[in-house]
DNA sequence: AGGTATTTGTCAACCGGTTGCCATTAATTG
DNA sequence: CAATTAATGGCAACCGGTTGACAAATACCT
């Protein structure tokens, strides 16, 4: 006979063609509308403009498009409004432990928020980071910049067609989320003059990194406040690698203390140093920055300014989103919003009392 | 006459409210087709049906695009034809080094093949896992499952909708991207046995860790051919801290060396062990698996059995495109493709000769 | 030349929501 | 109770590409 009761458990054809369609979410909002009996245009209303239909034809629509199992077409819903519910994060090197924290905040958040996510990286290049968010530019509602690279025209040329937060990094006229690092290497500075040390090093990153510049800057002004010597040095590449380059440096700079632009020099320079028969911490202290995953492998465990690397991530993503819905924050003039955080000294082994040379 | 030549020169009305929209890049094919002066479906089937129009009308309209600096508009695309030239990576933990080379292999493939990925992270949550990936369906051409938690028919039924390819897991008839445990496995374990070693304990992993369960069958197979006894132990969590924890049993199983399912696990055996004042490798060795970032900077570094990981994260994106783009390796009947990548042992200061009991 | 086979470009109908404008209908008020 | 106003739902025109069907133009053939 013809089909009895089950009009869809007819799937006579056979697995034709596999996922071709059948995948395909399929329930529109004429579907809704023809179950509910209203006008699609209503549906429409009642799925995403709060309070413009009656109470009862809402349940009416909620109760079809349950029934339906129906989801919105991210793609009709772009069409027409420009809104994809997305942002782009761009990192400078996704191995780089540094924004392993920054990225799963922000991906957090937005999970949290009903956004979705795309991740880009630019390998440490201003050119192919200028790419990257071109490229995203088109699919995106706004942008997170983890320690760009670009310059600050380039940024706030971006920034001028979307909403776009930098951590990292200030840059005028752009929502920032930057750690404040002074708190942290005034500790830092503090625990090594007292620790008997006299003259100080720092090993630079990259010469377009900002944040370079302002750990420089802190430790320049918290040694003349207690009175050290500070040298700076520059690395090759802000990487464990680096570090490693950087030790024959260090150990001419007479140097009995280092601070390093980040954890990764500060652990290839341990090792390069400890390779060469120093003892760390008696021979030299070594602090490095950020607190990234494995700072506490070494042996000794790594001192370190820590910088909130999940709270830059989530609160980039905060800010982005608040500032896409409209929630900017008023009152600020023609300057952006600034997002400060604290950092803190992380005392571990690396560092300590310098011993009398024997 | 009316009109000379310069038909488009008659802005007339003027700029009247233009930078509404200014930043949202403006030129469609619309345009392109008036300034070529041919019909827009013409100038979509020039930019995206190689060879059907002719090589004249193609100059023509490939001029007058670059000319306004057109790109197309994905969701105007992706409406029609379902195709979004996005895939979605979803992995148990962002902050897990593990997945750090995996995220960067399949995001640089990514970029290299012009798609965007999409990242979401499961939390070592089957369920999360599911929402995750029911979430992106909707975005994505495809997905990729790193190191999965949910279970087999899920997975089975999300490939039913769109292509699926999961990494570090084997699962039938959906294409994997698997290391072979066997060669670094029986390395190690014939490196422990040549040094003098008799018991072998191994820390699994997660339960629904399908690799936990293929590494535990490996070291128990290499351990019946080297004719050591083996012995497996239960940890709380893969994670440093449920190393430290492990410690206890570990040292009650009377097993003079260990493997652990990952490299968190040893890392934070090691620590706990030495905090205990046992010396590595001297009176019990440690062999973890993956070698993560910072494997090395323990002391003494850390052994283990290294995946390639960044392979495959590129090689699963690689499998992903291919099939998204039919290139789906035929003769496999029904048989979905298993990318198959061998580990080997890297032998560092962690594991060695066991000294005879002071 | 006439006639068939091929290119090549045009038309128009989608894809699935969104939204301004208008017509009902219901609520409020004098 | 009639009149004014507010709340609600419907119509239709988009958003910007894609694609099947078809006609016009060009090529190829005897």
């Amino acid at each position: 006979m013809t089909e009895p009761k089950t009009p869809d458990a007819a799937a006579t054809t056979g697995p034709a063609k596999k996922h071709s369609r059948s995948g395909k979410s399929n329930a529109t909002i004429y579907d809704i509308a023809k179950v509910a009996g209203v006008n699609p245009s209503t549906v429409s209303r009642a799925l995403s403009k709060p309070g413009r239909v009656s109470a009862k034809t809402q349940k009416l629509i909620e109760d079809a498009a349950a029934e339906l199992n129906y989801q919105v077409n991210p793609f009709a819903r772009a069409l027409p409004t420009g809104r994809t519910n997305t942002f782009g994060l761009i990192v400078a090197d996704i191995t780089n432990p540094t924004f392993f924290d920054i990225i799963r905040g922000a991906e957090t958040t937005a999970t949290l928020r009903d956004y979705t996510m795309v991740l880009a990286e630019s390998a440490e290049s201003g050119v192919t980071e200028l790419t990257a968010a071109r490229r995203m530019m088109a699919t995106v509602d706004g942008l997170i910049l983890a320690s760009p690279r670009m310059d600050d025209d380039d940024i706030r040329t971006i920034a001028r067609d979307k909403p776009v937060v930098v951590i990292n990094r200030e840059v005028d006229g752009v929502p920032c989320v930057v750690p404040d690092v002074n708190k942290g290497i005034s500790e830092a500075v503090r625990s090594l003059a007292g620790n008997g040390h006299h003259k100080v090093a720092f090993v630079a990153g990259p010469p377009q990194s900002w944040m370079s510049a302002r750990r420089w800057e802190g430790v320049q002004a918290a040694c003349e406040w207690s009175r050290l010597e500070a040298v700076r040095l520059e690395s090759t590449k802000p990487t464990v690698d680096g570090g490693r380059q950087v030790a024959r440096d260090v150990r001419a700079s007479g140097a009995t203390a280092v601070l390093t632009y980040n954890d990764l020099l500060a652990i290839g320079l341990m090792q390069e140093l400890q390779a060469a028969g120093m003892v760390i911490p008696d021979q030299i202290s070594i602090v490095g920055f950020d607190d990234i995953f494995g700072a506490d492998f070494t042996t000794p465990p790594l001192t370190t300014v820590r910088s909130p690397l999940g709270e830059c991530g989530s609160g980039a993503a905060t800010l982005l989103l608040d500032l896409l819905h409209g929630d900017l924050p008023r009152g600020t003039g023609e300057t952006a919003a600034t997002l400060r955080v604290e950092t803190e000294l992380v005392l571990r082994g690396s560092s300590g009392r310098l011993l009398p040379a024997g």
